[in-house]
DNA sequence: GTTTGTAATGAGAATCATTCTCATTTAGGG
DNA sequence: CCCTAAATGAGAATGATTCTCATTACAAAC
């Protein structure tokens, strides 16, 4: 009972090749070799790293497929302490919630896991919020430190 | 016993004086009037919002003062959803910790309190992440939605 | 109170990430 | 196979921020 998959990240290509259908965009082989270094990275990347893993892909390509990802809610684009842009898999397609650990020295972000206390915390702070006249759409949280590389 | 205090933000003034001269700065009249309009506009600005206010200072000025007090820990940057960068004064100067809720259409971030239950949640989650090897000196919790003037 | 060295300022150029323009190529539906 | 819209590639354009450098203001020494 051999698969096709060519990799075993086949079912997130699916599910990413649907997402896109869906607002009437296509999954075109430079859109999946960006998808593809996200995926082998396993951490948000910026678009200088992403151009480092992906040579043949021009820049403006590259800015205008991870907009249009971002758009589809495919990717989520974060911001370290540098001005860089980060972007990485949006949680419906990793299947886990998390928060970000971002290093004040040299802007890298890591993912980290909540706990259920926080995320508890967080909600009621959203509740607070949407006293105000906010229409709360989600929260960011990120611890700011000292990554081991810099420290 | 008259004080010659010239505004009711003089003891503010003082205290960021005294942490600049610490770090060997000056508090010159343009690091003033930088102080004073945040002070007066009690939430973040941008530097476009900050040079409408003090047409005189030009924009030169106004990064390069904005970023030695940054340096100093006197203000803290934040980032909006837009791609500006947004400057208040840090926690130490006006005495109270909170957070920020970020609108997503014009980007704009007002302080909200944080509960203390939000509070021991995210100190737990610091903890969670030194176990990663990262200094953890702070964090960043952002609630996202849209402000009653966007919606 | 003048001198002197250093830090701050102002104007503009330079830089960096990001977005836009437009001509060309590609893909999917008829 | 054709046709239309979407995607691509190369480069220019933009916008926030930083840098350069000549000038000015300050603070301590004389």
């Amino acid at each position: 009972m051999a698969t096709d998959h060519q990799s075993p990240h086949e079912a997130t290509h699916e599910q990413i090749a649907k997402c896109l259908r869906s607002v009437d965009q296509r999954y075109t082989p430079v859109r999946r070799l960006i998808i593809d270094a996200l995926l082998v990275a396993k951490r948000p990347l910026t678009v200088a790293e992403l151009l480092e893993r992906l040579e043949e892909v021009p820049q403006s390509s590259a800015y205008r497929s991870l907009s249009t990802f971002v758009d589809a809610g495919v990717l989520v684009r974060l911001q370290g302490s540098d001005g860089e842009g980060r972007f990485e898999l949006a949680e419906d397609f990793t299947g886990h919630h998390h928060h970000h650990l971002v290093c004040s020295t040299c802007g890298a972000v890591a993912d980290i896991e909540p706990s259920s206390r926080l995320e508890r915390a967080l909600a009621e702070a959203a509740e607070a919020a949407s006293d105000l006249g906010y229409v709360v759409t989600g929260h960011r949280f990120d611890l700011m430190g000292t990554c081991p590389k810099c420290s």
